[in-house]
RNA sequence: CGGGAUGUAGCGUAGCCCGGUUAUCGCGCCUGGUUUGGGACCAGGAGGUCGCAAGUUCGAAUCUUGCCAUCCCGACCA
């Protein structure tokens, strides 16, 4: 009956799996790297999307939606892109199936249908999106072209984790046409900024903004920005990234505008996006060995109030005081739930919602009613208190406020207590594999020694950190001379 | 995609090596009752293509082969 969870201390990567199924997000489904994302994990995805889809709105951006399916010849424009995604594309080659002759009961593909040209299904839907732009763009006047989309994209991972890497994921997509290099960087940064200040504020994740190296790039972008977060086992996880991608994809579609003086040029562009890999972020920056931990702000259900009865006559009172306080709730904004089902009882709730990572729960007896007065629990801290029921909600809020707050504060030291200079090779690996985090430490700006040190270490450069302090120092494993340090982690 | 492991009711499992009645147990579920301040108790009951498919055999959860899915390690990956 107790849906027992492994720890983190145990096995990292059980613990994980454990919150996300048990916890009620997501479940494998019978494809092979494709989750079912269950009603809680979406509740919260929707919450995560209402607020990005406010953010993307207020910075001038407009919804649309182009299709899943990319002809081949389309894919394959922008070379380097194309190149990027080949090996992980999934590939539609018929559109019929029909009855086996051999087999009744059985469907084949009829070989009689296959497509003239294979349709990619969008890994990324820059090639879809550009060849429509260049319809769309002729003038200055029709810049800037600021277009989101929602959508899912496949890409065949070879081995996935659910939330963190699926064979199918949902994530948003920004692509923006611009007249200027400098308005296009501008508009890389801004989401970039964007992105940062989400995930911060609404999820209580701190993340390092910066700039990846060549080797990490995005295929087809001048400039990969990203926002790089740190997980409770020491792992790095990209969160999110925002591509100024020059005009490889105007040249590659042929996309040209002309300008006040009627010079023609090609247009500047930007790409940038966030997934449901975030979840796995959130799981793994907050929750504890008790289950998930939800960031009040985006939370699915911010309050749970269970009643504690004793005897049949003292339900109607409590119920009637409970929904009371749902009401006053309901007034300042708080999504509440009452769970007066009798099937189970207060303390099998009381697991099950920390299990959940509901922010507040509210415990309501008679003794409480008695004495004008509710336990609240906090999830975070577990910590719990005897507090009025006059003016009670908006003690909640305040409560689910705090909340937000320490549990971004309790996720920055953790990340900032293991950010570690290291200064000669031998302490670099000697952090990484006892204390992990990000490590700083001096890179001489090459591709090669970035693919040695990954070879040996597994460690990455997440990011050059943007606003980065130049110092003179010496590469950690070639030993040039080096004018700034970068950030290496092993990540997911 | 390579190596290893796993798959028996919603969940966790026994049985498998050494083939042989009606597939074990706990939780959950249903009915009734007693209960309710940290995963309640009693009584009765329902629920199974033993992952899927072929093969061996008089007989397969058990042996063989193929396939599917999941987990771990590796390669790969924005």
């Amino acid at each position: 009956m107790a849906k027992e969870l492994t720890t983190r201390a145990a096995d990292y990567s059980q613990w994980y799996n454990d919150l996300v199924i048990k916890g009620g997000l997501a479940d494998h489904s019978a494809v092979r790297g494709c989750m079912v994302i269950k009603p809680y994990g979406y509740a919260l995805w929707e919450n995560m999307q209402k607020e990005l889809d406010r953010m993307f709105k207020e910075t001038g951006h407009e919804n649309a939606y182009f299709p899943l399916f990319v002809p081949k010849s389309l894919f394959e424009a922008e070379e380097k892109n194309a190149e990027g995604f080949a090996k992980e594309c999934a590939i539609v080659t018929h559109y019929r199936l029909k009855t086996d002759p051999d087999n009744k009961s059985k469907l084949i593909v009829d070989p009689e249908a296959k497509l003239e040209e294979e349709l990619i299904i969008r890994p990324t839907s820059e090639a879809i999106i550009w060849n429509t732009y260049k319809g769309w763009i002729q003038s200055y006047r029709d810049l800037p072209l600021l277009i989101n989309q929602w959508a899912n994209v496949v890409r065949w991972e070879m081995r996935t984790r659910l939330f963190l890497r699926t064979a199918e994921f949902l994530w948003q997509e920004g692509h923006t046409a611009h007249a200027t290099k400098e308005e296009a960087v501008e508009e890389t940064k801004k989401m970039l900024d964007v992105y940062a200040t989400f995930v911060e504020e609404f999820m209580a994740v701190p993340v390092i903004k910066g700039v990846k190296t060549a080797n990490e790039r995005f295929a087809g972008a001048e400039d990969t920005y990203c926002i790089e977060a740190l997980m409770q086992d020491g792992k790095a996880l990209q969160a999110g990234t925002s591509h100024f991608l020059g005009q490889n994809f105007a040249k590659a579609f042929d996309v040209k505008f002309s300008d006040k003086n009627n010079t023609l040029d090609y247009v500047w562009a930007t790409s940038w996006g966030v997934s449901t890999r975030l979840i796995g972020a959130l799981i793994m920056a907050h929750s504890d060995d008790q289950g998930l931990i939800m960031p009040p702000k985006i939370a699915p259900v911010q309050v749970v109030i269970v009643p504690v009865y004793k005897g049949e006559e003292s339900k109607p009172v409590i119920d009637a005081k409970a929904n009371e306080i749902v009401k006053q709730l309901k007034a300042l904004g708080v999504s509440v739930k009452y769970d007066n089902n009798d099937n189970s009882r207060p303390g099998w709730k009381f697991a099950e919602y920390e299990l959940k990572g509901i922010p507040v729960r509210v415990a309501l007896g008679l003794r409480d009613i008695e004495n004008n007065v509710v336990e609240v629990a906090r999830r975070d801290t577990k910590e719990k208190n005897s507090i009025s029921i006059d003016g009670l909600a908006p003690v909640i809020v305040q409560l689910l406020d705090d909340i937000q707050q320490n549990i971004y504060n309790r996720a920055l030291a953790f990340r900032n207590d293991r950010i570690t200079e290291a200064n000669s090779w031998d302490e670099f690996v000697q952090l990484l594999d006892e204390k992990g985090g990000f490590i700083s430490a001096h890179w001489d700006g090459t591709g090669e020694t970035e693919e040695t040190i990954k070879e040996k270490t597994k460690a990455t450069i997440r990011c050059i950190p943007l606003n980065n302090k130049h110092e003179d120092g010496v590469c950690i494993l070639s030993g040039k001379p080096s004018t700034q340090r970068v950030l290496f982690a092993r990540a997911y």
